[in-house]
DNA sequence: TTTTGTGAACTAGTTCACAGCT
DNA sequence: AGCTGTGAACTAGTTCACAAAA
């Protein structure tokens, strides 16, 4: 341990970050949480960032550094006990409490994400989803998530505990309904809409643009044809 | 211009890159694309990398790298003329020929992949949705996307000229489809289900992670709480 | 004058390599 | 011996700043 224990509380094991946290490695933070579950539903009871780093493709030393970040968690000739830093991931990731999603726009991804069986683990729990149709408030996804009018958004938000928005709505309306979003006190937004969005700085915004990855791939295609 | 023109082809205006070009280079190309569309539906014909810059909120030093790299698309003094700039990107990209994508599981996220309007648009078309469920093959999607046996995936993605796959499956069978999917001769792979997956090193493998991508803000809601 | 295209400077992210702990 | 945690070295990506072109 380095950083001075400053203050009152009693050996509190995980640094708590401060200075942020680059987006790359909370990602990975992710991905190794998903690892250690793979590990110990398969009997691993303690693992080394070389293993790991072997059996999943990823650098040794980035999971060190990454980890290293939020505390010690590993033994030294030992390495990481699997239950242990799954616990301590889970903690550092917010994963320990449940966290309640809402969706906005019930069009078909709408729906598809609503009942997305990799969303229902770890954690999170899809409270609602919000459209402006008529003919749609009042319906249920197939799996019982309830559509509501996004005009009571606020009032639902509050009331169901929200704390992250995913936004699948089209691209005309994305900018609107984030700022719906954000109004309703939503400070964690996941946007699959295409295009720039504003948004303000205590706002988290993560966008998954899906025409960007597919061009990507074209791109990838075109350069390889010309070639070899 | 600065690469000697070695040998015949004459005043051939595009780099055609050869040393391959960094993924965040080519995502922003996307985004280009699209902000040049915007620009052109409003009637502007002429746009400065700065001008583009403060619109989208991006930087000039880099739309002008970023572009650099593909050839000398610019006027000095004056910037560039929209209609052409798009047609470039549209060449760089691969989106000057109709490219068509089958999609991996008829699953609620494969076939609201199927019918989502943002693939359709720019130059995909959707051929074709798989699956191996009995009585979902020979169905279609809302739009009329036909789905067939997975089982036929190599003779039909032939028939079709399928040059890209989005991958929509369980987890569980994500490896064994995408194997299924390169032994058919796709080369460019957008996959939506987690984990790690093997990919062999001539096949684009392009994965979108909903769960890291959650899990990432709730990262952020967790070390929010705890501050200021 | 305006704006590109680009070397140089800078910043961020990754990997190496090893001291130090178990 | 084995493995972590981490400074140092390296690599990749971004931004600056300016010479050259229109």
């Amino acid at each position: 341990m380095k950083v001075s224990n400053k203050g009152s509380s009693k050996a509190a094991p995980v640094k708590q970050s401060a200075d942020q946290v680059s987006e790359l490695t909370t990602n990975r933070l992710s991905v190794y949480l998903r690892c250690l579950n793979a590990l110990e539903n398969a009997g691993v009871r303690t693992i080394s960032s070389q293993a790991l780093a072997q059996q999943f493709h990823l650098n040794a030393a980035q999971i060190r550094k990454d980890l290293a970040y939020f505390g010690e968690f590993g033994v030294r000739g030992v390495g990481y006990y699997v239950r242990d830093l799954k616990r301590h991931l889970r903690q550092i990731l917010g994963l320990d409490q449940k966290l309640r999603v809402a969706i906005m726009g019930a069009g078909n991804l709408g729906l598809a994400l609503a009942d997305y069986p990799g969303f229902r683990m770890e954690g999170f729990e899809i409270a609602a989803l919000f459209d402006n149709l008529r003919e749609k408030v009042g319906q249920q996804s197939r799996l019982g998530v309830p559509i509501y009018d996004i005009h009571d958004l606020k009032k639902i938000a509050k009331r169901e505990g929200v704390r992250i928005a995913v936004l699948a709505v089209p691209a005309t309306s994305a900018q609107h309904v984030f700022n719906l979003v954000v109004a309703a006190g939503i400070k964690a937004v996941l946007n699959f809409s295409p295009g720039t969005m504003q948004a303000p700085p205590d706002v988290k915004l993560k966008s998954v643009d899906l025409t960007v990855s597919l061009e990507s791939l074209s791109f990838f295609l075109a350069q390889g044809d010309g070639e070899s």
